[in-house]
DNA sequence: TTAAAATTGTGAAAACTTACACGAATAAGC
DNA sequence: GCTTATTCGTGTAAGTTTTCACAATTTTAA
C-alpha cells in the first residue's frame, strides 16, 4: 500500500468499470467473479484480482464481487464521483461527432465548450453548444478552472493549441491529431490516431 | 532473428514512421539519429535502436539513419507497400467524420465502402462514397476480399456486426464502440473509446 | 453437520520490457 | 593524418508485469 500504482494498472480500471456497468445495467447481474469478468474481457482472473488488490479488498471469498459496490469503488479511485468539464478544440467533422456523442455524460464527463478558429463555424450550434472563437480559449479555461481538453484540430495546429491549453492550466489532453505532442511533466496526454492503429494491424496481415 | 517480434515493438513502429515522415516532408531533413527521434517522441534512443534491430540494421555509425530509407523499410515491415481497402460500418456522426477524413490515403488506407442500417442514411453521399445497406455487407466484403474494417456503430450492435465481419474474412478491426468485442484467435482488434482514455487521466487529477 | 466447490488476496516465480554501457565504425575538426 | 565526436547494434543488467499456486474463507449440497 501507499506505493506508486503502475500506470498500466490504472489503464485497465476504466475497462473493468465499463464491463461491470454492462453486467449491472444491461444484464441485471448483482454479483460477479474475477473469473467471469476476465473471461468476458480476455484478461486472466489473476490479473484482475492483482490489479484491484492495489487499492483494497473489494471481494469476498466464495462469492466474488458485489458489482454495484465495486463500481462505486472504481469510480472513487478514478475520481469519477464528480462530473468533469471538458473543453473541445476543433469543430470540424470530428469535433462535430464528439460534440454530439451522448456517451460522455453517463460516464463522468461533459463537453462544456467548443472552439474553432474558422469564422464560418463560430456561432454554429452543435447539440446544445455554440461554437466559440478560439481567441477566447484562455479566458474560458481560466475562469472555469477547466482541467481536461480534447483536441480535434489539424496536425499543424495541434502543438500550438496544446501549448495554449497547458499554459492556462489544462492537465489532461485527449488528442486526435496525428502527431506526438510535447507537454511539460505533470500533464497527461492520450492519443487517438486511427491510422496508427490500423498500421499496427497490417503487420499481422499476410 | 526469425523469433517472434513482441507486439509492443510493432505498436511503436507506426509512431516512428509518422515522425520520420514529418521530419522528411515538413522539415526537409535527410538524416536523423535514434537520439533525435527519441527526443522528439519522448522515447529513449536505446529503445528505438533495439526495436529496429529486430528487423535488420538500418543505420550507420556516426551518421544515424537515412530517413527516406528507414521510412521505406518500415513501410515494408508493416506491409504498407500496398493500399489497404477498409470497410466502414456505421454512418452516424462518427462514421461521417471518418468517411471525410483525408488522412488515410497518404498513409496506406482507403475507406472504400460505408454501410448503415438506417433507411434514412442509405443512399446519402459521403465524400465520394454512397452509404450502402448493411444487408449487403457480406457480399461486398467477400467479393472484394476485404481484410480490414472500422466499426462505428452503437454498443448494442457492435458484437453482431463484428461476428458478421469475421464470418466473411475480416481479420483486422478498429472499433469505436464502447464495449469489449469477442473475436476468434487470429483476428486483430484495436479499440478507441474516448471515455476510457479520459477516465484513465482523471486518476491523476487531484 | 460435514464435505465439496467456489472464490479471494497474495507471495514467489516466471516472463517480458527497458535501460545501460561498450566495442566498432564513421564523420568532423584541426 | 591524427584526434575527437558521434552514433549504431547489442549483450547484459535492471526493472516491470504477468502468471502461478495456495491458504483462507464462504457457499452449496448431501
Amino acid at each position: 500500500m501507499a506505493r506508486e500504482i503502475p500506470d498500466i494498472v490504472i489503464g485497465r480500471l476504466p475497462v473493468y468499470l465499463r464491463e461491470l456497468t454492462r453486467l449491472a445495467e444491461d444484464e441485471g447481474k448483482i454479483n460477479t467473479s474475477s473469473h467471469e469478468l476476465g473471461k468476458r474481457l480476455g484478461i486472466s482472473s489473476a490479473q484482475i484480482r492483482k490489479d484491484l488488490s492495489h487499492f483494497g479488498e473489494f471481494g469476498k471469498q466464495g462469492t466474488g464481487y458485489h458489482i454495484k459496490y465495486l463500481i462505486e469503488q472504481l469510480r472513487d479511485i478514478l475520481h469519477l464521483t464528480q462530473e468533469w468539464d471538458v473543453v473541445l478544440v476543433g469543430a470540424g467533422y470530428l469535433g462535430h461527432a464528439l460534440a454530439h456523442y451522448h456517451g460522455f455524460h453517463r460516464r463522468g464527463f461533459r463537453i462544456s465548450w467548443v472552439f474553432d478558429n474558422d469564422p464560418a463555424k463560430i456561432g454554429l450550434k452543435m447539440d446544445e453548444l455554440v461554437v466559440q472563437d478560439v481567441a477566447d480559449l484562455e479566458k474560458v479555461v481560466s475562469e472555469n478552472n477547466v482541467k481536461m481538453a480534447i483536441i480535434a484540430v489539424s496536425a499543424n495546429q495541434a502543438q500550438a493549441i496544446t501549448d495554449r491549453l497547458v499554459a492556462v492550466g489544462i492537465q489532461s489532453i485527449l488528442s486526435y491529431a496525428p502527431i506526438h505532442l510535447n507537454v511539460p511533466p505533470g500533464v497527461e496526454i492520450s492519443y487517438s490516431d486511427p491510422v496508427v492503429q490500423l498500421q499496427r494491424m497490417t503487420y499481422y496481415l499476410a
